[in-house]
DNA sequence: GGAGTTTTTGTAATGACCTAA
DNA sequence: ATTAGGTCATTACAAAAACTC
């Protein structure tokens, strides 16, 4: 985008000199008319057919400019707005066509790099969390071990002391089984390549909090 | 893509015989002329003044295989092979250079959008993985608060029977207040590239277990 | 360190094909 | 059905950037 600016002068200043240099090399001259195209006919060997055509490289910085100004308000070009055009600056209105269709195309190629750097960002963003969210829940689990050795610890004082408690070891089973089982699935979708990091298994949780509730 | 094939195909079929001979001209002849350029020196052909030079449109089916081959090989050209491939395919040496300045073009964005939609894949299954990171530490969270809850009950038990444990009830002071708070920062900001995660900090951990130890 | 190349980037133009009025 | 206008893919050139010797 701002390459595309630079571009833009540059061309402008360097056609100044140039043009000053050596007049209308570079400006469109080309009295453009030998162009007997029937649109797209059996023009095969019309090529032939006089067509000693034109060349005239490069439209001057002036056209460029209405050309693209033309462009920014709207990408689609009616024959209206084409004829006017070229007759404003002074060009075949073929010409005006084929700038708005190689703009187009200039155009998309922009765009899909633009998402693509906006992508990237994202997805960069987005993979720090992934990894913020990783030693997250190692610092939980490794809390909740903790916990947990504690909580067998005070029991088994309780038990000592208070002489009931019917069950106290078996706590250890499947605790929020219906939940990440559906993410796991998901995260496994499509062969997913990179970051299938299965690390899970540890759905057991704590459901044996609950034998004390 | 598709289209891509057919038109191959189609070239096939009709450009095979004429591709070369007819002597496109319509590179201009036009008035002005006076080069004075620089670095154009081999203007082979009559291309600096007069310019009867034929261009032609379009290379045959079998022209263009034979270049997509070396290019399949190697995508640099070096004269050489330039002037070979030339000799062999009866293309002047410069529209080889040309065609293969065009192929790498082409060969850019084709790349460009591969690895645009490689990057969505992974993205996608990051942000997957991060919901499911997400979810998890909720899940611990809760059970963490649960564990602790059983905690401040055995502990409050273990005390009224055997009568010590002088604190009992400053067991929930930060769990993890620390961590999220930078984090939030470091998603937003977009230079630090990949993998800038501290994940530390969390050292702290459970240290309120050992009240108990 | 600059002349001479080659490669990349940006434009202009053409042909084939497709679509809708 | 014709045809104007659009997209795609190509061919070609020139200027700038990047190498090379």
């Amino acid at each position: 985008m701002n390459m595309n600016m630079n571009n833009q002068i540059d061309h402008e200043d360097h056609m100044a000199l140039l043009s000053q240099l050596y007049p209308d090399v570079y400006t469109q001259m080309v009295p453009q008319q030998a162009k007997p195209r029937r649109r797209r006919k059996k023009n095969k060997g019309g090529e032939g057919g006089g067509c000693a055509a034109l060349k005239k490289r490069k439209l001057s910085a002036e056209q460029v400019n209405q050309l693209e100004m033309n462009f920014g308000n709207e990408h689609k070009l009616e024959s209206e707005r084409k004829d006017r055009l070229a007759s404003e600056l002074g060009l075949d209105p073929r010409q005006v066509a084929v700038w708005f269709q190689n703009r187009r195309a200039r155009w998309k190629n922009k765009k899909l790099e633009e998402e693509y750097s906006s992508l990237k960002k994202m997805h960069e963003n987005v993979v720090v969390e992934k990894c913020r969210l990783e030693s997250e829940v190692l610092q939980l689990k490794e809390q909740l071990m903790d916990a947990e050795k504690e909580i067998q610890r005070l029991a088994e004082r309780v038990e000592g002391v208070s002489s009931n408690s019917p069950s106290s070891s078996l706590s250890m089973e499947a605790v929020e089984p219906p939940f990440l089982g559906e993410f796991g699935v998901v995260a496994d979708g499509f062969d997913n390549m990179f970051y299938a990091v299965p690390e899970n298994n540890y759905i057991h949780g704590m459901e044996w909090v609950n034998l004390y509730l």
